[in-house]
DNA sequence: CCGATCTTCCAAACCGGTTCGATATGTTTT
DNA sequence: AAAACATATCGAACCGGTTTGGAAGATCGG
């Protein structure tokens, strides 16, 4: 069933059933119920393509799967998905995701020329990232979940990361640590940096030093966190506690401290950054994780 | 630029030229030089909606996100996704994502109507799965990964899950294993069946039984891998050997064998199915586990 | 009772591709 | 030389919606 059947079922031109549909308001009450009535015992749905075409809009998000194996798999990025792909469906777009076989530029190119989407959602910004200028360059509109570092103004959304681990080194110093390691994710994510300024600026303010050498950057995996945490705990100053970037980090952090016979909470405190995660929860950790979220 | 525009540049009709960049045999070869050459310098990209319109056909790919938010964050489907997304992306395909905040089937339903893809892809089968005979009956393509019980027939793709287990046995039994126990994955996944019937009968090939106490089903989580074990380590007879269906269920059954004391190597043994993730790595174990790709 | 205004609806153009049927030109066959 | 056929191209219709620019009929003020 198309529009033009459904107009020719009701007696009444396109126009006013496409008008009737859409919520116009040069369309008699009466009318309208008639033509909405009829949509649904028909089982009347527009053809997506053809309204696309009709309104130069694609009415769908994109997102251009990060290139890399190691993140492409991350099971973070994919519960953003999913709740990336709830909210489009909730107001009525799709959702394109695009894996960039042959490079994230590429990728970015073919969508604008295409006009296969309306809005990209780029995740996992860095410091510098050159995405947002390449897009604003194709003409295509962003939002972005983080922020890069800089004064360029775009729509995004962000943690507030900085205060986030100001927040959690304060309940540490409060029970009296005085080396708190920071191990953090990928250095060139602006998350990262984000939470870099927190840990310095937390410890400024209780006097305390940063010391360079308390903080790991690396892939936000199990693995990183574990090495991490060994090559922390081998140092001549053993911190007495991890602030950890994700629950990946998190949990090979535990295992490192348990192979190195310490005890969370009893010799050494963990804080890790996430809670909320489908995939991972604090409740799982032995003992129960402290974390933000 | 559009193929109007094109045209007019090459002093051709749009016919000409559609055909010419759609490898059509009546254009003169020459003249398809030219219209590959012009198309690339003025970088022309058909526009995706009103080739869709014009085809009938969406060029897009379904993946229905499934609905359940334990699943819905599994980082295996997350890979999944990844793998399917950049498959897509190499032969031109657009992936569509729909998350199912209404029930799967009201998205079924939706994305037939709107002719939003060509082609369903369904993950996760179930022993009896509804959603086959409901694509088939909205008249949409499907592919699925896994297959039903029965004789229905239709386009699939799927692992050897049974003759997988079945080699599993046979090494233990090898080994002098008698007690091997199945953590299984949810009972109603097609797969988990797959996996039950192998264990059953490389038991009995070795005239061994399978004791329906060692089977264990549920979510294939670290959490339910670690309850389930630990309710097998319970029992009167304690099986020597463990098979989990996958990577989360082993790590949660290695951390209970860990738990109650039992080395892994020395006491028991330990085989696990999905080698081959980014997210969850058998080297990663302690010891590196054995598993089945 | 007439012109102005409002309400309600419609025909036709448009979005940017694909494809059917026709046409012009060149090449063979008879 | 006429008929038959191939080749290369084009005009126009089509896909299924949205949107523009009227137009008919109802309502109203004077």
């Amino acid at each position: 069933m198309n529009l033009r059947e459904l107009a020719q079922h009701l007696g009444l031109s396109k126009t006013t059933v496409s008008r009737a549909l859409n919520g116009f308001s040069e369309v008699n009450e009466e009318t309208r119920l008639r033509v909405q009535e009829a949509a649904r015992r028909f089982n009347y749905t527009p053809n997506i393509s053809a309204k696309r075409l009709a309104t130069g809009e694609s009415g769908a998000f994109g997102v251009v799967l990060p290139g890399a194996s190691s993140e492409m798999a991350d099971p973070v990025f994919a519960e953003f998905l999913a709740g990336l792909a709830d909210g489009a469906g909730r107001c009525g777009r799709d959702l394109y995701v695009n894996a960039t076989f042959d490079g994230e530029e590429a990728g970015y190119r073919r969508l604008a020329r295409a006009k296969a989407v309306d809005v990209m959602i780029l995740a996992n910004l860095k410091v510098e990232d050159l995405r947002i200028r390449l897009l604003s360059h194709l003409g295509l509109q962003a939002v972005t979940c983080g922020r890069t570092a800089g004064s360029l103004v775009y729509p995004h959304l962000d943690i507030d990361h900085e205060d986030g681990v100001r927040r959690a080194v304060d309940l540490l110093t409060g029970l009296g640590h005085r080396a708190i390691a920071l191990v953090s994710g990928p250095a060139d994510l602006s998350a990262s940096e984000q939470r870099m300024v927190g840990w310095h600026t937390a410890l400024d303010r209780r006097g305390l030093t940063a010391e360079a050498g308390l903080f790991m950057a690396g892939p936000a995996t199990e693995d990183h966190g574990y090495r991490a945490t060994r090559a922390l705990l081998a140092l001549p100053t053993v911190p007495t506690a991890f602030l950890c970037a994700s629950m990946f980090l998190a949990s090979g952090c535990c295992r490192a401290i348990g192979d190195c016979g310490l005890r969370i909470g009893r010799d050494v405190s963990v804080i890790a950054h996430d809670d909320g995660l489908a995939t991972i929860r604090p409740e799982a950790f032995e003992p129960a994780l402290t974390t933000t979220k």
